[in-house]
DNA sequence: CACAAACCGGAGAGGGTGCCTCTACTTTGT
DNA sequence: ACAAAGTAGAGGCACCCTCTCCGGTTTGTG
Protein backbone atom coordinates (compact mmCIF):
# COMPACT_ATOMS: atom_id res chain seq x y z
CA UNK A 1 0.00 0.00 0.00
CA UNK A 2 2.57 2.13 0.94
CA UNK A 3 5.59 0.59 -0.76
CA UNK A 4 7.23 3.81 -2.44
CA UNK A 5 9.32 1.97 -5.45
CA UNK A 6 7.35 -0.05 -7.37
CA UNK A 7 8.34 -3.42 -8.97
CA UNK A 8 9.72 -1.69 -12.12
CA UNK A 9 12.36 0.18 -10.07
CA UNK A 10 15.74 -1.78 -10.50
CA UNK A 11 18.35 0.62 -9.58
CA UNK A 12 20.74 -1.42 -10.82
CA UNK A 13 21.31 -4.04 -13.30
CA UNK A 14 22.15 -7.39 -11.39
CA UNK A 15 25.53 -8.17 -12.30
CA UNK A 16 26.39 -10.58 -15.34
CA UNK A 17 27.26 -13.47 -13.21
CA UNK A 18 23.73 -12.80 -10.40
CA UNK A 19 21.57 -12.64 -13.34
CA UNK A 20 22.93 -15.64 -15.01
CA UNK A 21 22.00 -17.27 -12.11
CA UNK A 22 18.65 -15.81 -10.98
CA UNK A 23 17.89 -17.20 -14.18
CA UNK A 24 19.35 -20.63 -13.28
CA UNK A 25 17.53 -20.40 -10.27
CA UNK A 26 13.75 -19.69 -11.64
CA UNK A 27 14.16 -22.51 -14.43
CA UNK A 28 15.61 -25.10 -11.64
CA UNK A 29 12.70 -24.35 -9.47
CA UNK A 30 9.83 -24.51 -12.51
CA UNK A 31 10.94 -28.24 -12.87
CA UNK A 32 11.70 -28.90 -9.65
CA UNK A 33 8.27 -27.23 -8.32
CA UNK A 34 6.82 -28.81 -11.22
CA UNK A 35 7.65 -32.33 -10.44
CA UNK A 36 8.16 -32.68 -6.51
CA UNK A 37 5.15 -29.88 -5.90
CA UNK A 38 5.94 -27.15 -3.85
CA UNK A 39 6.94 -29.53 -0.58
CA UNK A 40 10.05 -29.31 -2.47
CA UNK A 41 13.26 -27.57 -0.75
CA UNK A 42 15.12 -24.81 -1.85
CA UNK A 43 18.21 -26.88 -1.05
CA UNK A 44 16.77 -29.16 -3.64
CA UNK A 45 15.70 -26.40 -6.13
CA UNK A 46 19.88 -24.65 -5.43
CA UNK A 47 21.53 -28.24 -5.76
CA UNK A 48 19.82 -29.00 -8.94
CA UNK A 49 20.76 -25.56 -10.50
CA UNK A 50 24.41 -26.28 -9.52
CA UNK A 51 24.54 -23.37 -7.00
CA UNK A 52 24.60 -23.02 -3.22
CA UNK A 53 21.70 -22.32 -0.98
CA UNK A 54 22.82 -18.75 -0.01
CA UNK A 55 22.87 -18.00 -3.65
CA UNK A 56 18.95 -18.59 -3.95
CA UNK A 57 18.22 -17.12 -0.56
CA UNK A 58 20.46 -13.88 -1.69
CA UNK A 59 18.16 -13.56 -4.62
CA UNK A 60 14.78 -14.04 -3.43
CA UNK A 61 13.72 -13.24 0.55
CA UNK A 62 12.20 -16.71 1.36
CA UNK A 63 10.83 -19.32 -0.12
CA UNK A 64 7.23 -18.07 -0.89
CA UNK A 65 8.82 -15.27 -2.71
CA UNK A 66 10.05 -17.73 -5.22
CA UNK A 67 7.13 -19.14 -5.22
CA UNK A 68 5.03 -16.11 -5.71
CA UNK A 69 7.55 -14.91 -8.44
CA UNK A 70 7.45 -18.65 -10.14
CA UNK A 71 3.99 -19.07 -10.66
CA UNK A 72 2.23 -15.42 -11.38
CA UNK A 73 2.65 -15.54 -14.96
CA UNK A 74 1.71 -19.15 -15.07
CA UNK A 75 -1.90 -18.10 -13.68
CA UNK A 76 -2.18 -15.52 -15.93
CA UNK A 77 -1.99 -17.95 -18.93
CA UNK A 78 -4.91 -19.65 -17.56
CA UNK A 79 -7.02 -16.67 -16.96
CA UNK A 80 -6.03 -15.48 -20.56
CA UNK A 81 -7.82 -18.54 -21.56
CA UNK A 82 -11.12 -18.23 -20.07
CA UNK A 83 -11.06 -14.99 -21.60
CA UNK A 84 -10.20 -16.28 -25.17
CA UNK A 85 -12.59 -18.95 -24.49
CA UNK A 86 -15.36 -16.64 -23.91
CA UNK A 87 -14.72 -15.12 -28.22
CA UNK A 88 -15.19 -18.23 -29.32
CA UNK A 89 -18.50 -19.22 -31.03
CA UNK A 90 -19.69 -22.33 -29.98
CA UNK A 91 -20.16 -22.13 -26.40
CA UNK A 92 -20.31 -25.58 -25.63
CA UNK A 93 -16.80 -26.14 -27.47
CA UNK A 94 -15.54 -23.04 -25.66
CA UNK A 95 -16.10 -24.80 -22.36
CA UNK A 96 -14.49 -28.27 -23.35
CA UNK A 97 -11.61 -26.12 -25.14
CA UNK A 98 -10.96 -24.21 -21.89
CA UNK A 99 -11.33 -27.22 -19.70
CA UNK A 100 -8.97 -29.18 -21.98
CA UNK A 101 -6.56 -26.54 -22.42
CA UNK A 102 -6.42 -25.52 -18.58
CA UNK A 103 -5.74 -28.83 -17.11
CA UNK A 104 -3.08 -29.39 -20.16
CA UNK A 105 -0.54 -26.32 -18.61
CA UNK A 106 -1.16 -28.31 -15.19
CA UNK A 107 -0.27 -31.28 -16.30
CA UNK A 108 2.88 -31.48 -15.96
CA UNK A 109 3.60 -28.86 -13.28
CA UNK A 110 2.41 -30.34 -9.55
CA UNK A 111 3.56 -26.96 -7.88
CA UNK A 112 0.73 -25.07 -10.36
CA UNK A 113 -1.84 -27.55 -9.49
CA UNK A 114 -0.94 -26.75 -5.84
CA UNK A 115 -1.19 -23.09 -5.96
CA UNK A 116 -4.71 -23.31 -7.93
CA UNK A 117 -6.29 -25.39 -5.13
CA UNK A 118 -5.04 -24.24 -1.85
CA UNK A 119 -4.97 -21.01 -0.39
CA UNK A 120 -2.11 -21.52 1.65
CA UNK A 121 0.59 -20.31 -1.16
CA UNK A 122 0.69 -17.55 -3.42
CA UNK A 123 0.01 -14.54 -2.06
CA UNK A 124 -1.33 -11.01 -3.52
CA UNK A 125 -0.85 -11.68 -7.02
CA UNK A 126 -1.89 -15.23 -7.11
CA UNK A 127 -5.13 -14.36 -5.19
CA UNK A 128 -6.03 -11.08 -7.73
CA UNK A 129 -5.48 -14.05 -10.67
CA UNK A 130 -8.18 -16.50 -9.22
CA UNK A 131 -10.39 -13.76 -8.11
CA UNK A 132 -10.21 -12.71 -12.45
CA UNK A 133 -11.41 -16.43 -12.81
CA UNK A 134 -14.45 -16.07 -11.05
CA UNK A 135 -16.36 -14.34 -13.64
CA UNK A 136 -14.96 -15.49 -16.90
CA UNK A 137 -15.44 -18.86 -15.50
CA UNK A 138 -19.24 -18.03 -14.75
CA UNK A 139 -19.54 -16.31 -18.01
CA UNK A 140 -18.14 -19.21 -20.09
CA UNK A 141 -20.50 -22.23 -17.91
CA UNK A 142 -23.81 -19.80 -18.58
CA UNK A 143 -22.96 -19.66 -22.16
CA UNK A 144 -22.76 -22.98 -22.63
CA UNK A 145 -25.40 -23.88 -20.44
CA UNK A 146 -28.21 -21.46 -22.21
CA UNK A 147 -26.35 -23.36 -25.98
CA UNK A 148 -27.70 -26.59 -24.67
CA UNK A 149 -24.79 -28.25 -24.37
CA UNK A 150 -23.58 -27.94 -20.73
CA UNK A 151 -25.83 -29.81 -17.91
CA UNK A 152 -28.05 -27.10 -16.50
CA UNK A 153 -27.20 -28.29 -12.83
CA UNK A 154 -23.71 -27.77 -13.54
CA UNK A 155 -22.12 -24.88 -11.42
CA UNK A 156 -19.30 -23.06 -11.90
CA UNK A 157 -18.08 -24.18 -8.46
CA UNK A 158 -17.98 -27.81 -10.08
CA UNK A 159 -14.74 -26.14 -11.80
CA UNK A 160 -12.04 -26.69 -9.07
CA UNK A 161 -13.74 -29.79 -8.10
CA UNK A 162 -12.91 -30.91 -11.62
CA UNK A 163 -9.43 -29.74 -11.86
CA UNK A 164 -8.87 -31.46 -8.15
CA UNK A 165 -10.35 -34.45 -9.59
CA UNK A 166 -8.43 -34.93 -12.55
CA UNK A 167 -5.14 -33.06 -10.57
CA UNK A 168 -5.48 -36.46 -8.32
CA UNK A 169 -5.55 -38.64 -11.62
CA UNK A 170 -2.35 -37.18 -13.06
CA UNK A 171 -0.86 -37.25 -9.88
CA UNK A 172 -1.62 -40.84 -9.57
CA UNK A 173 -0.58 -42.23 -12.84
CA UNK A 174 2.43 -39.59 -13.30
CA UNK A 175 5.47 -41.51 -12.81
CA UNK A 176 3.96 -44.54 -14.71
CA UNK A 177 1.51 -43.15 -17.68
CA UNK A 178 1.53 -39.14 -17.51
CA UNK A 179 -1.01 -38.57 -20.53
CA UNK A 180 -3.66 -40.96 -18.83
CA UNK A 181 -5.23 -38.21 -17.11
CA UNK A 182 -6.85 -37.49 -20.52
CA UNK A 183 -8.74 -40.67 -20.40
CA UNK A 184 -10.29 -39.34 -16.87
CA UNK A 185 -11.43 -36.06 -18.57
CA UNK A 186 -13.02 -37.63 -21.55
CA UNK A 187 -14.94 -39.72 -19.48
CA UNK A 188 -15.71 -36.82 -16.89
CA UNK A 189 -16.54 -34.56 -19.76
CA UNK A 190 -18.96 -37.34 -20.92
CA UNK A 191 -21.07 -36.90 -18.13
CA UNK A 192 -21.66 -32.95 -18.24
CA UNK A 193 -23.53 -33.38 -21.66
CA UNK A 194 -26.91 -32.09 -21.28
CA UNK A 195 -28.42 -34.02 -24.22
CA UNK A 196 -25.55 -37.02 -24.42
CA UNK A 197 -25.18 -39.13 -27.76
CA UNK A 198 -22.89 -41.67 -28.18
CA UNK A 199 -19.78 -42.29 -25.13
CA UNK A 200 -16.63 -40.46 -26.93
CA UNK A 201 -13.95 -41.78 -28.04
CA UNK A 202 -11.25 -42.27 -25.09
CA UNK A 203 -7.90 -41.06 -26.51
CA UNK A 204 -5.71 -42.92 -23.99
CA UNK A 205 -5.78 -46.39 -23.50
CA UNK A 206 -6.35 -47.64 -19.81
CA UNK A 207 -3.89 -49.11 -17.54
CA UNK A 208 -2.93 -52.55 -17.61
CA UNK A 209 -2.90 -54.51 -13.97
CA UNK A 210 0.95 -54.14 -13.79
CA UNK A 211 0.30 -50.59 -14.33
CA UNK A 212 -1.87 -49.65 -11.66
CA UNK A 213 0.17 -51.47 -9.13
CA UNK A 214 3.37 -49.56 -9.94
CA UNK A 215 1.33 -46.46 -9.57
CA UNK A 216 -0.09 -47.59 -6.62
CA UNK A 217 3.30 -48.18 -5.71
CA UNK A 218 5.00 -44.58 -6.42
CA UNK A 219 2.01 -42.70 -5.42
CA UNK A 220 1.92 -41.34 -1.51
CA UNK A 221 -0.91 -39.68 0.02
CA UNK B 1 7.10 -68.40 6.96
CA UNK B 2 8.83 -70.10 9.76
CA UNK B 3 6.45 -68.32 12.31
CA UNK B 4 5.86 -70.95 14.90
CA UNK B 5 2.69 -69.84 16.81
CA UNK B 6 -0.16 -68.95 14.70
CA UNK B 7 -1.65 -65.63 15.27
CA UNK B 8 -4.81 -67.69 16.73
CA UNK B 9 -2.22 -68.68 19.70
CA UNK B 10 -3.00 -66.19 22.53
CA UNK B 11 -0.95 -68.00 25.16
CA UNK B 12 -2.99 -65.91 28.04
CA UNK B 13 -5.82 -63.78 27.81
CA UNK B 14 -4.99 -60.17 28.73
CA UNK B 15 -5.58 -58.34 31.52
CA UNK B 16 -8.98 -57.00 32.17
CA UNK B 17 -7.85 -53.48 32.20
CA UNK B 18 -4.83 -54.19 29.33
CA UNK B 19 -7.89 -55.48 26.96
CA UNK B 20 -10.17 -52.56 27.38
CA UNK B 21 -7.34 -50.22 26.93
CA UNK B 22 -6.45 -52.21 23.57
CA UNK B 23 -10.08 -51.12 22.40
CA UNK B 24 -9.81 -47.85 23.28
CA UNK B 25 -6.79 -47.54 21.10
CA UNK B 26 -8.49 -49.19 18.16
CA UNK B 27 -11.22 -47.13 18.54
CA UNK B 28 -9.21 -43.86 18.53
CA UNK B 29 -7.18 -45.18 15.75
CA UNK B 30 -10.18 -45.54 13.43
CA UNK B 31 -11.17 -42.00 14.31
CA UNK B 32 -7.64 -40.24 14.16
CA UNK B 33 -6.81 -42.43 11.10
CA UNK B 34 -10.38 -41.64 9.34
CA UNK B 35 -10.13 -38.13 10.29
CA UNK B 36 -6.40 -37.00 9.55
CA UNK B 37 -5.15 -40.05 7.28
CA UNK B 38 -2.23 -42.69 8.18
CA UNK B 39 0.62 -39.48 8.93
CA UNK B 40 -1.70 -39.12 11.79
CA UNK B 41 0.79 -40.09 15.19
CA UNK B 42 0.80 -42.70 17.01
CA UNK B 43 0.64 -39.67 20.00
CA UNK B 44 -2.00 -38.33 18.95
CA UNK B 45 -4.05 -41.61 18.55
CA UNK B 46 -2.68 -42.36 22.10
CA UNK B 47 -3.72 -39.17 23.96
CA UNK B 48 -7.07 -39.23 21.72
CA UNK B 49 -7.90 -42.04 23.72
CA UNK B 50 -6.94 -40.78 26.78
CA UNK B 51 -3.45 -42.65 27.61
CA UNK B 52 -0.03 -42.66 27.52
CA UNK B 53 2.07 -43.53 23.75
CA UNK B 54 4.01 -46.22 25.79
CA UNK B 55 0.52 -48.00 26.08
CA UNK B 56 -0.13 -48.03 22.67
CA UNK B 57 3.33 -49.46 21.67
CA UNK B 58 3.12 -52.16 24.40
CA UNK B 59 0.13 -53.59 22.98
CA UNK B 60 1.27 -52.83 18.67
CA UNK B 61 5.16 -53.26 18.19
CA UNK B 62 5.27 -50.25 15.19
CA UNK B 63 2.54 -48.61 13.62
CA UNK B 64 3.07 -50.38 10.74
CA UNK B 65 1.32 -53.32 12.63
CA UNK B 66 -1.22 -51.18 14.32
CA UNK B 67 -2.07 -49.64 10.54
CA UNK B 68 -2.37 -53.39 9.33
CA UNK B 69 -4.87 -54.60 12.53
CA UNK B 70 -7.05 -51.40 12.14
CA UNK B 71 -7.79 -51.69 8.02
CA UNK B 72 -7.89 -55.70 7.35
CA UNK B 73 -11.61 -56.14 8.29
CA UNK B 74 -12.23 -52.24 6.32
CA UNK B 75 -11.11 -53.98 3.42
CA UNK B 76 -12.29 -56.88 3.54
CA UNK B 77 -16.18 -55.34 3.61
CA UNK B 78 -14.99 -53.83 0.39
CA UNK B 79 -14.21 -57.30 -1.13
CA UNK B 80 -17.47 -58.77 0.22
CA UNK B 81 -19.43 -55.87 -1.43
CA UNK B 82 -17.89 -56.67 -4.72
CA UNK B 83 -18.91 -60.50 -4.50
CA UNK B 84 -22.47 -59.63 -3.06
CA UNK B 85 -22.79 -57.42 -6.27
CA UNK B 86 -21.89 -59.90 -8.56
CA UNK B 87 -25.02 -62.06 -7.36
CA UNK B 88 -27.38 -58.75 -7.95
CA UNK B 89 -30.02 -59.45 -11.30
CA UNK B 90 -29.10 -56.19 -12.52
CA UNK B 91 -25.46 -56.27 -14.64
CA UNK B 92 -25.54 -52.26 -14.74
CA UNK B 93 -27.53 -51.75 -11.19
CA UNK B 94 -24.93 -53.65 -9.64
CA UNK B 95 -22.17 -52.52 -10.76
CA UNK B 96 -23.49 -48.76 -9.81
CA UNK B 97 -24.10 -49.98 -6.77
CA UNK B 98 -21.16 -51.35 -5.48
CA UNK B 99 -19.59 -48.06 -6.60
CA UNK B 100 -21.64 -45.88 -4.40
CA UNK B 101 -21.08 -48.67 -1.41
CA UNK B 102 -17.74 -48.34 -1.75
CA UNK B 103 -16.96 -45.14 -2.17
CA UNK B 104 -19.65 -44.45 0.46
CA UNK B 105 -17.30 -46.54 2.89
CA UNK B 106 -13.85 -44.60 2.00
CA UNK B 107 -15.78 -41.37 2.59
CA UNK B 108 -15.60 -40.98 6.03
CA UNK B 109 -12.37 -42.73 6.94
CA UNK B 110 -8.98 -40.98 5.08
CA UNK B 111 -6.69 -43.11 6.65
CA UNK B 112 -8.72 -46.29 4.32
CA UNK B 113 -8.62 -44.28 0.99
CA UNK B 114 -4.90 -44.11 1.35
CA UNK B 115 -4.43 -47.85 2.58
CA UNK B 116 -5.90 -48.95 -0.56
CA UNK B 117 -4.73 -46.51 -3.29
CA UNK B 118 -1.08 -46.68 -1.99
CA UNK B 119 0.98 -50.18 -1.54
CA UNK B 120 2.69 -48.35 0.88
CA UNK B 121 1.44 -48.69 3.77
CA UNK B 122 -0.49 -52.33 4.62
CA UNK B 123 1.23 -55.47 4.31
CA UNK B 124 0.00 -59.32 4.18
CA UNK B 125 -3.44 -59.06 4.44
CA UNK B 126 -4.01 -55.94 2.79
CA UNK B 127 -2.27 -57.14 -0.08
CA UNK B 128 -4.24 -60.17 0.15
CA UNK B 129 -7.27 -58.47 0.04
CA UNK B 130 -6.50 -56.01 -3.04
CA UNK B 131 -5.46 -59.49 -4.79
CA UNK B 132 -9.37 -60.82 -3.83
CA UNK B 133 -10.64 -58.23 -5.78
CA UNK B 134 -9.32 -57.65 -8.85
CA UNK B 135 -10.80 -60.85 -10.37
CA UNK B 136 -13.97 -59.33 -9.06
CA UNK B 137 -14.17 -56.25 -10.08
CA UNK B 138 -13.16 -57.37 -13.47
CA UNK B 139 -15.78 -59.26 -13.62
CA UNK B 140 -18.34 -56.83 -12.53
CA UNK B 141 -17.55 -54.13 -15.31
CA UNK B 142 -17.46 -56.86 -18.04
CA UNK B 143 -20.92 -58.10 -16.89
CA UNK B 144 -22.20 -54.68 -16.62
CA UNK B 145 -20.37 -54.04 -20.38
CA UNK B 146 -22.17 -57.03 -21.61
CA UNK B 147 -25.60 -56.01 -20.71
CA UNK B 148 -25.44 -52.38 -22.32
CA UNK B 149 -25.23 -50.68 -19.48
CA UNK B 150 -21.37 -49.63 -19.24
CA UNK B 151 -19.54 -47.54 -21.92
CA UNK B 152 -17.62 -50.50 -23.63
CA UNK B 153 -13.98 -48.87 -23.52
CA UNK B 154 -14.09 -49.14 -19.78
CA UNK B 155 -11.59 -51.16 -18.12
CA UNK B 156 -11.54 -52.58 -14.72
CA UNK B 157 -7.98 -50.66 -13.93
CA UNK B 158 -10.43 -47.71 -14.32
CA UNK B 159 -11.93 -48.30 -11.09
CA UNK B 160 -8.85 -47.31 -8.94
CA UNK B 161 -9.24 -43.89 -10.92
CA UNK B 162 -12.24 -43.47 -9.98
CA UNK B 163 -11.98 -44.36 -6.72
CA UNK B 164 -9.04 -41.79 -6.30
CA UNK B 165 -10.76 -39.17 -8.07
CA UNK B 166 -13.38 -39.30 -6.21
CA UNK B 167 -11.19 -39.27 -3.05
CA UNK B 168 -9.57 -35.93 -3.91
CA UNK B 169 -13.22 -34.29 -4.31
CA UNK B 170 -14.20 -35.71 -0.49
CA UNK B 171 -10.37 -34.92 0.65
CA UNK B 172 -11.22 -31.33 -0.70
CA UNK B 173 -14.75 -30.86 0.61
CA UNK B 174 -14.71 -33.20 3.71
CA UNK B 175 -14.29 -29.71 6.30
CA UNK B 176 -16.85 -27.79 4.21
CA UNK B 177 -19.44 -29.96 2.85
CA UNK B 178 -18.25 -33.74 3.23
CA UNK B 179 -21.52 -35.05 1.46
CA UNK B 180 -20.70 -32.94 -1.64
CA UNK B 181 -18.42 -36.01 -3.04
CA UNK B 182 -22.00 -37.53 -4.38
CA UNK B 183 -22.94 -34.68 -6.67
CA UNK B 184 -19.01 -35.70 -8.40
CA UNK B 185 -19.59 -39.22 -8.89
CA UNK B 186 -23.19 -38.85 -10.05
CA UNK B 187 -21.62 -36.80 -12.80
CA UNK B 188 -18.68 -39.18 -13.24
CA UNK B 189 -21.44 -42.24 -13.68
CA UNK B 190 -23.50 -40.54 -16.42
CA UNK B 191 -20.19 -40.41 -17.90
CA UNK B 192 -19.89 -44.31 -17.49
CA UNK B 193 -23.16 -45.12 -19.59
CA UNK B 194 -23.07 -47.32 -22.41
CA UNK B 195 -26.18 -45.08 -23.85
CA UNK B 196 -26.89 -42.28 -21.70
CA UNK B 197 -30.23 -40.75 -21.87
CA UNK B 198 -31.00 -37.43 -19.60
CA UNK B 199 -28.53 -36.42 -17.10
CA UNK B 200 -29.36 -38.06 -13.38
CA UNK B 201 -30.49 -35.78 -10.87
CA UNK B 202 -27.76 -34.67 -8.75
CA UNK B 203 -27.83 -36.32 -5.37
CA UNK B 204 -26.08 -32.61 -3.67
CA UNK B 205 -26.34 -28.99 -4.56
CA UNK B 206 -23.38 -27.34 -5.91
CA UNK B 207 -20.63 -25.23 -3.56
CA UNK B 208 -20.81 -21.85 -2.74
CA UNK B 209 -18.05 -19.00 -4.12
CA UNK B 210 -17.52 -18.61 -0.33
CA UNK B 211 -17.26 -22.27 0.34
CA UNK B 212 -14.91 -23.02 -2.50
CA UNK B 213 -12.59 -20.41 -0.77
CA UNK B 214 -12.71 -21.83 2.71
CA UNK B 215 -11.92 -25.12 1.08
CA UNK B 216 -8.78 -24.09 -0.75
CA UNK B 217 -8.01 -22.39 2.90
CA UNK B 218 -8.49 -25.61 4.61
CA UNK B 219 -7.02 -28.44 1.86
CA UNK B 220 -3.12 -28.70 2.40
CA UNK B 221 -1.40 -30.98 -0.98
C1' DC C 1 45.77 -3.08 -13.20
C1' DA C 2 43.91 -2.65 -8.70
C1' DC C 3 40.55 -2.66 -5.71
C1' DA C 4 35.84 -2.13 -3.71
C1' DA C 5 31.58 -3.76 -4.25
C1' DA C 6 28.85 -7.51 -5.34
C1' DC C 7 28.48 -12.14 -5.29
C1' DC C 8 29.06 -17.27 -4.24
C1' DG C 9 29.10 -21.68 -1.49
C1' DG C 10 27.74 -24.51 1.90
C1' DA C 11 28.24 -25.63 6.81
C1' DG C 12 25.44 -25.18 10.49
C1' DA C 13 22.21 -22.61 13.71
C1' DG C 14 17.66 -22.83 15.19
C1' DG C 15 13.39 -24.81 15.30
C1' DG C 16 10.48 -28.34 14.10
C1' DT C 17 8.52 -33.37 13.77
C1' DG C 18 7.83 -38.36 14.57
C1' DC C 19 8.98 -43.09 16.12
C1' DC C 20 9.95 -45.53 19.69
C1' DT C 21 12.24 -46.71 24.46
C1' DC C 22 12.88 -46.69 29.19
C1' DT C 23 11.80 -46.51 33.98
C1' DA C 24 9.43 -45.20 38.15
C1' DC C 25 4.96 -45.97 39.47
C1' DT C 26 0.07 -48.31 39.51
C1' DT C 27 -3.21 -52.01 38.96
C1' DT C 28 -4.64 -56.76 38.80
C1' DG C 29 -5.69 -61.14 40.39
C1' DT C 30 -4.08 -65.12 42.68
C1' DA D 1 0.10 -59.25 50.12
C1' DC D 2 2.87 -59.58 46.53
C1' DA D 3 4.61 -60.91 41.86
C1' DA D 4 3.40 -60.23 37.35
C1' DA D 5 1.46 -57.28 34.11
C1' DG D 6 0.41 -52.90 32.77
C1' DT D 7 0.82 -47.61 32.39
C1' DA D 8 2.47 -42.67 31.63
C1' DG D 9 4.96 -39.59 29.29
C1' DA D 10 9.54 -37.45 29.24
C1' DG D 11 13.04 -37.64 26.32
C1' DG D 12 16.61 -40.08 23.06
C1' DC D 13 17.56 -40.35 18.42
C1' DA D 14 17.28 -39.39 13.81
C1' DC D 15 15.57 -36.68 10.45
C1' DC D 16 14.08 -32.46 7.93
C1' DC D 17 13.62 -27.51 6.52
C1' DT D 18 14.34 -22.61 6.36
C1' DC D 19 17.39 -19.24 6.57
C1' DT D 20 22.10 -16.94 8.14
C1' DC D 21 26.86 -16.12 8.16
C1' DC D 22 31.33 -15.44 6.59
C1' DG D 23 35.73 -16.74 4.17
C1' DG D 24 36.81 -16.80 -0.36
C1' DT D 25 35.80 -15.53 -5.48
C1' DT D 26 34.28 -12.71 -9.41
C1' DT D 27 33.12 -8.49 -11.68
C1' DG D 28 33.75 -4.23 -13.73
C1' DT D 29 35.14 0.44 -12.94
C1' DG D 30 38.54 4.29 -12.03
Amino acid sequence: MARDAGPAAPARPLRRDAELNRRRILASAREVFGRRGLEATLDDIAHHAGLGVGTVYRRFPSKEHLVEAMFAERMEEIGDLAEEALKAADPWQAFVDFTWKSIELHSGDRGLREIMLSNKFGHEHVAEEKARMVPLITRLVERAQEAGGLRADFAPTDIPLLHMMVGSAIEFTSAVEPDLWRRCLAMLLDGLRAQPGKPSELPHPPLGVDEVDEAMSCWRP
